[in-house]
DNA sequence: CTGGATCCAGACGGATACTG
DNA sequence: CAGTATCCGTCTGGATCCAG
């Protein structure tokens, strides 16, 4: 509500907040955490429960999140191989920011349709 | 808190909220919000208050900003032209979560950029 | 002053095939 | 089961030059 705030995103020439960015702004980040926010998981279970991704991809994205800890990765010596994924406590504390994302995008998205529908024919 | 709540994200396979992330997970979307969240700009002083944008990124972003009815563009028939843009109701809206996601990219980056650094050297 | 047009390099992500 | 390796098209964004 008051404009001064938005010192926090321009701040520092925006590099903290295109550091976020950079890291849950690709295609299925948000949506690895938003499932593993359910429980722990393993790989086929994330695979199954999220529609559309594929097995790269899913690796790719699991092992940014386990770099950046944001998802703990353990892996179990058994035959066979058993690898379970679970959000950590940083991981944890992105969902309810992503929340707040979702609850505007929910809210506005129709009307950014709209705008860019009425746009576009012109 | 509550685990439920992340079907908000997670409820149409994704299409909501990767509908917003394709707008603002841009490079600049954030920052030049931010900065119309002060006031009224022209071009030149967006470019000026923004370091490091290109003419050609400012341009685009602006248009698909005008696009997605999140900024309003007044073209003044003057010589030399001007022309103003401002966050329109919709655009103000964003605000808000973004404010939410700066700070946690606040709190929480050091950490992250910290784990990042920690995987590297293995 | 406010952009449009063009060229170009690198990142992103999908499909497919293969492995311990 | 849980990946890795490879190929390949697409998109993004930067640099530069030109124009109303």
């Amino acid at each position: 509500m008051e404009y001064e705030h938005t010192c926090m995103i321009r701040g520092d020439g925006g590099r903290t907040i295109r550091a976020i960015l950079d890291r849950i702004c690709n295609k299925w980040t948000l949506l690895i955490v938003a499932t593993l926010d359910g429980g722990t998981l393993r790989f086929t279970e994330l695979q199954q429960q999220i529609p559309g991704i594929s097995q790269r991809m899913l690796t790719l994205t699991l092992r940014n999140l386990e770099r950046d800890g944001l998802v703990s990765r353990t892996v179990f010596a058994e035959v066979p191989p058993r690898v379970e994924y679970a959000l950590t406590p940083t991981g944890r504390s992105l969902i309810p920011p992503a929340l707040t994302l979702a609850n505007w995008a929910i809210t506005n998205v129709p009307a950014i349709e709209a705008s860019r529908a009425a746009y576009e024919q012109r």
